[in-house]
DNA sequence: ATTTTAAAACTACCGCTGTAGTTATGAGCA
DNA sequence: TGCTCATAACTACAGCGGTAGTTTTAAAAT
């Protein structure tokens, strides 16, 4: 899977969106973004300038106003951010880390049964 | 829970000592990360003044040392963690969460069977 | 063609992080 | 009692992250 680099908090909310639909200009982004954050629209652009400097978004020109995409699948981040907190809070081990979750959060009997055919054909 | 302070990835390691045996004088903190850490023992001095700072660890002088203990439970960051990864990176909904570190990491044929009789008594 | 305006680009600033050097302090030893 | 040495305390500094102000550019409108 693909290397992908370090995305901070602020900058995984703006992958959500180009994740979702893309590309983009910017005005859609910030606007898509209005609803959850309270941003200034410069510090919307802000992110997209980090975020494109470290390849994780590409622009295209479109005559006058630039065209957002993500560089780096939302898969290979889920993967390198799942990585990287199995390891520092769980030190590694998958399964307390399942139970941990499997326990403090609250699941529907659905999501149970659904997880427990997953698991059988798993075996 | 209690509410615990951000703690980032090397004073996790600290506390990680700390929460596995305490109270412990510096040097065998410095001595019992330099195993995984390739640290200055200053710095180890640092993160322990930080985690002091904050609260997250207490000290008791005892003579001429000092003695370091953790002022927050282990549980309780692993809590606060999982709770702000499973926001970012799965958008709050546990059973994707699941179904990905089920699928993209290796589980054990003892671990599933015992995931399976977990969820059995959870239902 | 000039003015207005929206978007892009550049700059800024503060607090946190990782990492460590430097200085002060106090206790044991000579 | 003065010297030495460990340890604690203070200082440092560059890069990142969150947040946004300022300047430039280029298109649209008059």
């Amino acid at each position: 899977m693909a290397k992908v680099p370090g995305i901070s908090e602020s900058e995984w909310k703006v992958m959500k969106v180009l994740w979702a639909r893309s590309p983009l200009p910017s005005n859609e982004i910030i606007e898509a973004l209005a609803d959850k954050e309270d941003w200034h629209p410069n510090t919307v652009k802000t992110l997209l300038a980090r975020l494109h400097k470290k390849k994780a978004v590409g622009v295209q020109k479109e005559k006058n106003h630039y065209l957002y995409s993500p560089l780096v699948s939302q898969a290979d981040c889920v993967q390198t951010e799942s990585e990287s907190f199995l390891m520092r809070v769980f030190g590694g081990s998958v399964k307390p880390l399942l139970m941990h979750f499997v326990d403090k959060q609250k699941l529907s009997s659905a999501d149970l049964e659904e997880l427990k055919s997953i698991l059988k054909k798993k075996k």
